[in-house]
DNA sequence: ACAAAATGTAAGTAAATACCTACAATTGCC
DNA sequence: GGCAATTGTAGGTATTTACTTACATTTTGT
């Protein structure tokens, strides 16, 4: 066999300059010309490693996820004594969200859920998201089945207060957007609403 | 003058069929030659009451969001005397949410905020809706700025909790739209993460 | 070196689509 | 009735765009 096949190289390699295009432009004015010009090669190139423009947006998809999550793992690894990892994980969105053009992505993808395939893709990433913010939900509060809350309406159940979660996330860049919230209150609602879905701590008391 | 302009009259009438469309298909899909099939008439009348597609896009966010306000007005007004309004809005969304494709709709904008008129005519739907929701949330809260919470993270900004149920309402059609929350969990995510972010009510005890 | 398979280039194409032009038919007011 | 403006019809068009085809070039194993 004369040459290797570099494909999947070649795919992670465009993968990011692709989601970056995507993030940018939305899906439509994402066209394939201009995809193509990003990642320094021919349509043509792109046409040989996906099947279609939906092949791309979900490779695009599938590495912002992939992305978001390693930098999530970091985070957990490092030792920071005080905050619980839901507390941590709140602060450094709080900080850095919307970074890297995910839910640009994610509102670019929700209005193409019409095609099947960017449908799973979604699914696949909102439920990733969402399982992953609930893991930290139960750590925070102690893995036993909180029901021992204080005030108001307290005892929100992980996965909903999970969901909950999402949505706050999903809510800022919203407003980030669309120049409604800027940096600080940004910040607020993060740190301040995500503080009132986690609830108190289960393991020790809280500072 | 030989006849009088009815022109606004008919903006009115198609603005529901527009809205119902890109509802459905979302920008790209919702090709002009479509929107004019459903308005019953040819691509030119269209041409003839908006500018261009934008302009009819805009048209229909617009009517849906009076469209909402419209109906929770009517909610608001009729009497129903144990719930908080702020409860009640909770209540009927839980239910209700997502029922004439407003999210699909705002899903559908936000990947065109490239455009500044859409950007613009979005910005104006969230922050009324958030403003709508916050002047309820300070309802149910007795007016006074709130700093008596009991439990957990407790007193949370009445702006900040506005913008968290926003995120809960976008979340939940999220989540139906990708089809991974059904009706019964997005009615208790709406209902217990509402009631957790909204905190006990100000003027009379709890039931 | 040489064949075979990969990689790159350049151009094209068929379809879709936003938007327009020209003209016929209606309708309301004097 | 008849003028003038609105409303409707039909067709066109120029551009964009996803995707392809034909061909030249490079790289690897033998």
């Amino acid at each position: 066999m004369p040459r290797p096949d570099t494909s999947p190289q070649r795919r992670r390699e465009f993968a990011p300059l692709l989601a970056a295009a995507f993030a940018e432009l939305g899906y439509r004015r994402a066209t394939t010309a201009v995809l193509a010009r990003r990642c320094g090669v021919r349509e043509n190139i792109l046409y040989r490693l996906w099947p279609d423009k939906q092949g791309m947006f979900i490779a695009a998809l599938d590495f912002v996820y992939q992305h978001s999550e390693s930098v999530w793992s970091v985070l957990l690894a490092e030792p920071d004594g005080d905050a619980s990892p839901a507390e941590r994980i709140l602060g450094y969105e709080a900080a850095h969200h919307g970074e890297h053009g995910l839910y640009r992505l994610i509102f670019a993808g929700l209005s193409e859920t019409d095609e099947p395939e960017i449908a799973r893709a979604l699914k696949r990433l909102y439920g990733r998201f969402q399982r992953f913010v609930r893991r930290q939900v139960e750590a925070h509060r102690g893995e036993a089945r909180a029901g021992s809350g204080s005030g108001a309406g307290a005892a929100l159940d992980a996965e909903m207060a999970a969901w909950a979660i999402v949505g706050l996330g999903t809510v800022a860049n919203v407003g980030r957007e669309l120049g409604l919230l800027g940096a600080a209150r940004r910040r607020r609602l993060i740190l301040e609403a995500g503080a009132a879905l986690l609830g108190p701590r289960g393991g020790a008391a809280p500072g």
